[in-house]
DNA sequence: TTGCGTTCGGGACAAATGTCCTTTCTCTTT
DNA sequence: AAAGAGAAAGGACATTTGTCCCGAACGCAA
């Protein structure tokens, strides 16, 4: 569910210590609340999250959300759009204040390109991803919202992120207020 | 839907041609119906198809089936369990004849570690997995399920295979009866 | 040709979920 | 303190989907 990498954030720090030329690497922040990467814009940069959490999420044409994941420090964002240069594939929305390293995407693509380092953290994490988007598919799919949302508190009582219930339903693919009614049939 | 990798596919049959060992990479056949790869049983190789088509599927608890995708020629299997050092994620099963290479695993390991080409080539793949799957996932549970066989008939009959109602149904997450309710609503 | 077994499609009903709207609660402003 | 606006929860009804079971069709063997 909320989603972090140590040795990614390590890796990214000691490049961003280390860069000869300032300006590959910087920092930004985001308020809560504020886009950081929007869906079907074209990137212009890729990041990584130094601190704070961000939501992950497609806006389908019928105006509803769907979460894919919640994205915490030492996370990437972007670095689909670049490696396949495509627009971005969905929005990232902060849900906390939210600090990143922004690497530019010439000196991310030279890197991709020439450090096996990079290529084996990038390969861990898309796997992840992989594992997590697919089994859950498959879940949400599969069962009921009962048995979904029974799922996501465990998660959620292990990770102590404490959601909104908009949020929450986003994250199942359904309404409030079936979230609700659910809850209320679960004493929650 | 059915995804296809033709350069990965050329880069497989260059290192199966030119390796000095003849153990590393193998071809192996299966027959339709046969399983390659079983659900949380650990994988013994990692295997590119050479020919044929496979579903790649999710068995749940409540023995209900949803298939993440149908993989085909140059698409590459068990190779996220390996870099997790995972059981197998899913079924993968052969719909038609296939026939693979089947590489060794200290051999595919070794191979991630040195070759940017072959992290590239995986990097490419996972990229687009990960686009395939969070988008239709999105999609399938937001949507009807009128709208979600729509965008399948289409994919369908641009890629012209051939699938069962039973794979389609599971394809959707959905059961054989909802899919013949709609169809027969949308006179197909 | 007939009988049996399996597969496929659909009817009927139940369960799950979505939509729309109302009521209550909370917060802010006057 | 009161009023207004926005957010949250839930009632009622509609729609979508799942479950169970039955009948028809098909294939195979005697």
């Amino acid at each position: 569910m909320l989603r972090t990498n140590e040795s990614f954030l390590q890796y990214i720090e000691q490049l961003y210590h280390s860069q000869p030329r300032k300006e590959d690497i910087i920092e930004r922040s985001f308020t809560k609340g504020k886009k950081l990467l929007v869906q079907n814009e074209k990137p212009s940069k890729v990041m990584l999250i130094k601190s704070g959490i961000t939501k992950c999420f497609f806006t389908e044409e019928n105006d509803k959300a769907f979460i894919v994941e919640f994205l915490g420090k030492g996370e990437i964002l972007g670095e689909i759009e670049l490696i396949r240069n495509i627009p971005c594939l969905c929005n990232i929305e902060a849900i906390t204040d939210v600090e990143v390293y922004a690497i530019a995407i010439p000196y991310f693509s030279e890197l991709v390109r020439s450090s096996l380092e990079l290529n084996n953290l990038l390969l861990s994490v898309f796997a992840e991803r992989i594992v997590n988007t697919s089994s859950r598919a498959s879940y949400q799919q599969l069962y009921t919202i009962e048995n979904s949302l029974s799922k996501l508190l465990e998660l959620q009582s292990k990770q102590e992120i404490e959601l909104s219930k908009e949020d929450i339903a986003a994250y199942l693919g359904i309404t409030v207020r079936s979230l609700n009614r659910v809850m209320k049939e679960k004493h929650i």
